[in-house]
DNA sequence: CGTGGCTCCTGGCGGC
DNA sequence: TGCCGCCAGGAGCCAC
């Protein structure tokens, strides 16, 4: 779940607590979650060093280290960071434990285990490697505009598709369809210029809502879908009852009424 | 190129 | 009450 907006929270909350402090010990409780390192190496790694900043691309948080390696996080579907000062607060499903030398510490909480957790030289040649798409914060209207060109797919799944565009899931794909009105199958080239734009337009505004909400713990509106996206959820607007259709084997919401198929 | 199906995982919930 | 089975979904893989 979590998604671009939920993924820059974790990375201003990384900073907030964790930059600029010598790492003391590393315990790697689900190895399993460890991708192409092994828990020895992660530990020789990260101990003794320092995480200086952090970059984040789509839902990929990136940690840059002082010894000029990179702690790659992915939080999968329930993947979180929990910082604490008592050993004793520890959460129920670290997956990885970064204790400080100021005796404080930082999890990576996953009850799900679909998290990821990588150690790179270079940022941009794990992105290449990954296929990643531009940034969904970071894109241009021009560029975004070029993603749809030469494609037909479901309007639902290019949004969702990370070597597409890098960052929207599930969750806000639905939110952004549904401010858009248009229908989550809708295939991309039959959207004229001006609904892209719109959709441009729409997931800026809806990623930045997101991300304020949640700096601040606040819920989205009740306005939007994403409060109403529950079973028998109605439509802010029209009231109507809220739908599903299964859209690369994810569960999407829409409203019939606002959001009509494409003839 | 596109889609659909399966897999990983486990807490939570509906149904019997 | 207790247990079975399904669902949630990010991403990778494979078949067509």
């Amino acid at each position: 779940m979590p998604e671009l907006p939920e993924v820059e929270s974790f990375k201003r909350y990384m900073d907030k607590t964790s930059l600029n402090k010598t790492i003391k010990s590393v315990e790697v409780k689900n190895p399993e979650i460890l991708q192409k390192v092994d828990k020895h190496d992660l530990k020789n790694k990260l101990e003794e060093h320092q995480f200086q900043y952090t970059r984040r691309h789509g839902k990929y948080l990136f940690a840059y280290l002082d010894n000029d390696y990179w702690l790659v996080l992915h939080f999968g579907m329930t993947g979180k960071l929990i910082y604490f000062k008592d050993s004793d607060q520890s959460p129920l499903y670290d997956r990885i434990l970064i204790g400080f030398k100021d005796k404080t510490f930082l999890a990576f909480d996953d009850p799900r285990k679909f998290g990821k957790i990588s150690l790179v030289n270079k940022m941009d040649v794990f992105i290449k490697e990954k296929k990643l798409g531009p940034d969904a914060w970071e894109i241009g209207l021009k560029s975004f505009k070029n993603l749809f060109k030469s494609r037909k797919g479901a309007i639902k799944t290019v949004l969702m598709n990370q070597h597409i565009l890098a960052g929207v899931g599930n969750i806000y794909s639905d939110e952004i369809l549904f401010q858009a009105c248009i229908h989550p199958k809708t295939p991309v080239n039959k959207l004229k210029n001006k609904k892209i734009e719109d959709v441009y337009t729409i997931m800026k505004e809806v990623l930045k809502t997101a991300l304020d909400r949640n700096m601040a713990n606040q819920k989205l509106p009740e306005s939007f879908l994403i409060p109403n996206r529950v079973e028998n959820g109605k439509c802010p607007n029209s009231d109507t009852k809220l739908e599903t259709i299964k859209i690369s084997g994810r569960t999407a919401y829409y409203c019939p009424e606002c959001q009509k198929e494409p003839i």
